[in-house]
DNA sequence: TTTTGATATATCATTTTGATATATTATGTA
DNA sequence: TACATAATATATCAAAATGATATATCAAAA
């Protein structure tokens, strides 16, 4: 049985009843909430920044997992800024938010996935003219040249500070794409000499 | 616009009504069936074979999307097999169909999607203890090595065979495969032998 | 002053996943 | 031969995620 499952087991979920799966959004929120209270709008920032290059979120997953978190007590709502008639939520991890994010964490299992539609066209692409698959690959090319730069400078400003633990985890994440979009631009090399050849 | 909505555009949907949006297993089901017939199954087959490691597609999309596309004259049915009761039913790509992979092909636009949840452990872990976080990076270790062998022995059927623009092509894919597996493995032992420190 | 862009929450149709239901055919084994 | 198990095959469903859109406020530039 998965983590999450169990413990909405131990929470006194029954076999029977029916069981809310595996909400991956749910920790991705309750591992950016661990560090410091964030509006919705804070998290989408969030995960469009660092954590881009290997996890996506959306509002429309991000708004309705917050609400329905704060029910199951693993978020709550902090008091909103009076001063101002403007609507703005912060949310802020509970106990039970911190357990379950523990829980996750030491659970074995990950799921993976890669969904390349650059490669999908590589592999359907017999059909067509060279170029086009040429083509394909230098806008893959550009794509991952860009996101390099930005890994990178994220890099620098990381080992400054390498003696925070979660510094140095945030640097391994990065290093982690960074060796893997050089290893992209190596092969973009390769598969264009091979298709520029005859 | 994207090429998909295009040619839906040039086949009579107008502004107003409600659209499809880009569904992607439509192209992994044309690419395969430009090849060969096949039946549902046959695709999932396929597409947990050579394609699993940059797509997936659970038959919950697949069928949906092949009753869908043939009522828009995408694929079309193959008899069954009257001989044996077996309900087995063997979907052909239509001229439409391929234009319609041809467009995609052409289209300059492609999302490339990583969602790993062993970096979101790795980027989140911490807090916890170094020995999870370690114990996380060898069980992406063991599944990448299991992956990479596969690869290898898919490249050494396809070098054989590389006379055929087709295979071509499925090996670039391949190799893209096997240098990304590589350069998570170079991580992996970098990552850990980091964590071992201090 | 106004208009553009960023901030902020929220919802919706569509797509995809992962699980399950149902039934047939092939294979191994007792 | 009989029986159980695994593979084949189609199909559907709730839950999750995407991508787009709606609505409104606030800051800054033109």
């Amino acid at each position: 049985m998965a983590a999450l499952r169990m413990l909405y087991h131990i929470n006194g979920l029954g076999e029977g009843k029916k069981m809310a799966k595996d909400r991956k959004i749910d920790v991705v929120i309750l591992g950016l909430l661990a560090h410091e209270d964030l509006t919705g709008y804070d998290i989408k920032k969030q995960i469009d920044g660092a954590i881009s290059f290997f996890w996506k979120g959306s509002f429309g997953s991000i708004y309705p997992a917050l609400s329905d978190m704060e029910k199951q007590g693993l978020v709550k709502r902090k008091k909103a800024d009076v001063t101002s008639g403007r609507e703005k939520i912060f949310y802020q991890i509970t106990k039970k938010g911190k357990d379950t994010l523990k829980v996750w964490l030491n659970d074995e299992k990950a799921t993976n996935d890669l969904k390349y539609e650059t490669l999908l066209k590589m592999y359907f692409g017999g059909s067509e003219d060279r170029s086009v698959t040429i083509r394909n690959i230098e806008i893959f090319e550009e794509q991952v040249k860009g996101n390099l730069e930005v890994l990178k400078i994220y890099k620098e400003n990381l080992e400054k500070i390498l003696d925070q633990e979660d510094h140095l985890h945030f640097y391994l994440t990065v290093t982690f794409g960074i060796e893997t979009y050089e290893a992209y631009m190596k092969w973009c090399n390769m598969a264009k000499k091979i298709l520029k050849e005859k």
